[in-house]
RNA sequence: GUGGGCGUAGCUCAAUGGUAGAGCACCAGGUUGUGGCCCUGGCGGUUGCCGGUUCAAGUCCGGUCGCUCACC
């Protein structure tokens, strides 16, 4: 189980810091959750993203059901010790693959809208791969084609069985084009979902009920109402908030504002560097995001000077740190050129190292948020 | 030396005698509960050189230079 307690409310914003205690220790918040989908962080060892001064992982209980199967998790002994990261993780549902793998994957489009589209979810419609029904969703696993099943009960079961210390209900994410019909019929199945997920924990792992809504502002009311009328230890904000910027901030607000204060709250895939500091002061306590580490591999740096594409071929001139200010192993140790260089001839080396600078560079801003609560400034 | 093949964008190569294109590279963007991908633009050419045939030549003809293979 865990245990939260908040160490100080900010009087200006509804940010707070806190301590979330689980079983592997404590995490302060608020913090970024690095994505460790196959249970690793892309190019690190489990000691190298403790250097980094990530606190917890989250891990992926579809892409670990399909492969190698939570059987062979547990009987490593959990995802703690396969993975060897005695500190805490928490284990998606999958529910984000209802979208990322259905709709999303028709449309190739991600959960955030960044242009206006021509297209549309509307109620009734189904995904091409895969199918929504009442008490689960049917998947074509991408390793072998076979029909995979997951629902509230197995999801429940997988994430059990691979032991993480927060795992999450079952929910779908929905498409930022689905119309408000869709949206609303998926909103009572998630929460139908969100109740037999409760029905069918049996483990002491905290559980964290899904709010969705997407952008509509009565809907992800509503849900979060609902949500937090059941037992859960916490809460996750999922799917999306809208193509209008400072929107995201202003949805959070409504929907925070319903949830209890004592609870934490875990704002599920977001986390541009710009987008921090509005979801902090709006109340979230965790959330993750794969910018730091996906863009690592894609060659771009995130700095005090802002974003960096290591690919220019300008950054070989430029013999100085990455980011002057970072005071990281690669800042320390390596030359924009070499990285430049490295990122240049595709080698893996360069990502790990951009992969782990990110890191370091996102906590470190989030620390200095957390600092800034501390000293009542923001 | 003789015979054959080939010279087209930075690279690898397309293009019935009819507006010279692609992939990669390069430049500029994008990527939010992760397929080390992918997507969108842009720059880029006296078609080795000289001449000829033709309304029209990267394409046909002659010469020349370069590369390459085979054989003396």
């Amino acid at each position: 189980m865990i245990r939260f307690r908040i160490l100080k409310q900010s009087k200006k914003t509804r940010a707070r810091i806190g301590i979330l205690e689980t079983p592997h220790g404590e995490v302060e918040t608020p913090t970024l959750v690095p994505v460790a989908t196959q249970a690793n962080v892309k190019t690190l060892s489990s000691d190298e993203i403790r250097h980094t001064r990530s606190q917890i992982l989250i891990v992926n209980t579809f892409h670990l059901h399909l492969r190698p199967g939570e059987k062979i998790v547990k009987r490593a002994g959990g995802l703690h010790d396969f993975m060897h990261w005695q500190r805490p993780l928490m284990t998606d549902s999958g529910g984000y693959q209802v979208f990322s793998l259905g709709f999303g994957k028709d449309f190739g489009m991600g959960k955030m809208l960044r242009k206006k589209s021509d297209v549309s979810v509307k109620h009734g419609q189904q995904p091409k791969l895969l199918n929504i029904q009442e008490d689960g969703v049917l998947f074509t696993s991408y390793l072998d084609g076979k029909k995979i099943f997951l629902g509230p009960k197995e999801s429940m079961k997988i994430q059990e069985a691979l032991g993480a210390d927060i795992i999450f209900a079952f929910d779908e994410c929905t498409s930022p084009v689905a119309d408000k019909a869709y949206t609303k019929a998926s909103l009572l199945r998630t929460h139908r979902w969100a109740k037999e997920s409760l029905k069918h924990r049996t483990s002491n792992q905290a559980l964290f009920g899904i709010i969705q809504g997407g952008k509509f502002r009565d809907l992800r009311v509503e849900s979060a109402r609902i949500i937090r009328n059941m037992p859960f230890d916490g809460f996750g904000i999922g799917g999306e908030f809208g193509d209008e910027k400072g929107l995201m901030a202003k949805m959070l607000g409504w929907v925070l504002k319903e949830l209890p204060e004592e609870k934490p709250r875990h704002l599920l895939g977001i986390g541009h560097v710009e987008d921090i500091k509005p979801i902090i002061r709006a109340g979230v306590d965790l959330f993750d995001c794969i910018v730091p580490t996906h863009y690592a591999r894609h060659n771009i740096a995130f700095t005090s000077e802002g974003r960096i594409d290591l690919m220019k071929s300008r950054h070989l001139k430029e013999h100085k740190a990455l980011d002057p200010e970072c005071g990281c192993f690669v800042c320390e140790n390596h030359t924009r050129s070499y990285l430049a260089h490295l990122a240049r001839a595709r080698e893996i080396t360069g990502m790990k190292l951009l992969t782990f600078h990110n890191l370091c560079f996102f906590n470190a801003y989030v620390e200095r948020l957390r600092e800034e609560i501390r000293k009542g400034k923001l």
